[in-house]
DNA sequence: GTCTATACTTCGATAGAC
DNA sequence: GTCTATCGAAGTATAGAC
């Protein structure tokens, strides 16, 4: 099979910026708003440039999802393996720009067959690795996992966490603020209350310099 | 405060047809294929006659979830009243198609100011219908509200229902079962198994007649 | 390896005929 | 109450010059 059409090189930095201000749209005015003249013309270059680098859009998007995807699951490795697994990645689950950028390609997965398959795939590892990482720890700190398998407990952290950023974007507010807190009583039933992370910075005090 | 275009009448046909077509697209193809001309040639009317009962096409995507809105309301006004709310309330929200709408209408409300507070105001007269309905119905049946309150019950169901639609129209399979299961179990302790609605049909066994 | 020029399609919305 | 005609803008994508 030969390169059915010629395409810029993976290191353009060119492409970097593409993928940048792809993202930025879709965080700004939806998956909907992307289009090879709106990035092209944010990106200070012609429209052609985009299907250059990326053929379709549906490649574009999905080279967005991977970037962001690997990131992600970096940074869950590094959670996971924290002192209050837990916490943080409730932390990082109820990131606003993060949801809002899995929302945005959710929304888009449900109509386009290839990104639903690549953002399925990587919602899949995530999810299994937070499986791998929590199941002894869950056991270890007292959550009695027949009644609350830790399968059932991570969808539901996740399904939470989505749900009261997108609600609180929407405007909402009715039950918002009791479901933050018993999640809240849960993490310190269970790790304990909120710990700075160790090689955080501290608080700065000023100091005659 | 004059009309400030012509506009068609609300009982008209057409204008039924439109909405039902609207809302079909938006479910098969996501509201960014909602476009005047394709909604007036799958209704078989021209492109003019959207704008012409619905103005812009912002006034279409409300109408439409006005309507479902309103049919929305009723429906769990019933369900409420049921000797098995939660039960009932939980088969609602797991409806398919009625969270892939809702899905749409919330990807579309992040990014269209006059959609997110008309989709928010729904919302919240949704949720509080639930709470005031169910605050009594909780105590009775025994749940410790003081550890588990209500608004948070609510927001927890819900967030569950719509993660686990939307995960399984994506493919995914890790962690939805034993998810479902622990609703199953809850629901069956403090409601009992399912129960078959007053009213309803009973499964027809074959007799001679 | 990079970008310009260009073909062709579809869009929202309106004015005005019927 | 409905439809025709139409504008200007924006959409995807490719061929081929540099």
């Amino acid at each position: 099979m030969a390169t059915p059409r010629r395409m810029g090189s993976e290191t353009s930095e060119t492409r970097f910026v593409l993928l940048d201000v792809t993202e930025r749209v879709m965080l700004e005015d939806g998956y909907a708003a992307v289009s090879s003249r709106r990035i092209a013309k944010e990106a200070g270059v012609t429209p052609a440039l985009v299907h250059y680098y990326f053929g379709t859009l549906d490649d574009l998007f999905i080279e967005v999802l991977r970037r962001r995807g690997e990131q992600q699951l970096e940074r869950q490795e590094r959670q996971l393996s924290s002192p209050q697994p837990l916490r943080a990645l409730w932390k990082t689950s109820t990131d606003e720009s993060g949801t809002a950028l899995l929302m945005e390609f959710m929304a888009l997965a449900t109509h386009r067959k290839v990104i639903r398959a690549e953002l399925a795939a990587y919602a899949e590892q995530f999810r299994k690795a937070q499986l791998d990482s929590l199941r002894d720890h869950l056991e270890e700190v007292g959550i009695d996992t027949k009644a609350f398998p830790p399968e059932a407990l991570v969808v539901t952290l996740a399904a939470l966490a989505s749900t009261i950023i997108m609600e609180e974007a929407l405007g909402m507010e009715t039950g918002l603020r009791e479901t933050r807190d018993l999640v809240e009583r849960f993490l310190t039933q269970y790790e304990g209350p909120p710990e700075p992370r160790v090689g955080a910075k501290r608080a700065r005090k000023p100091s005659p310099s």
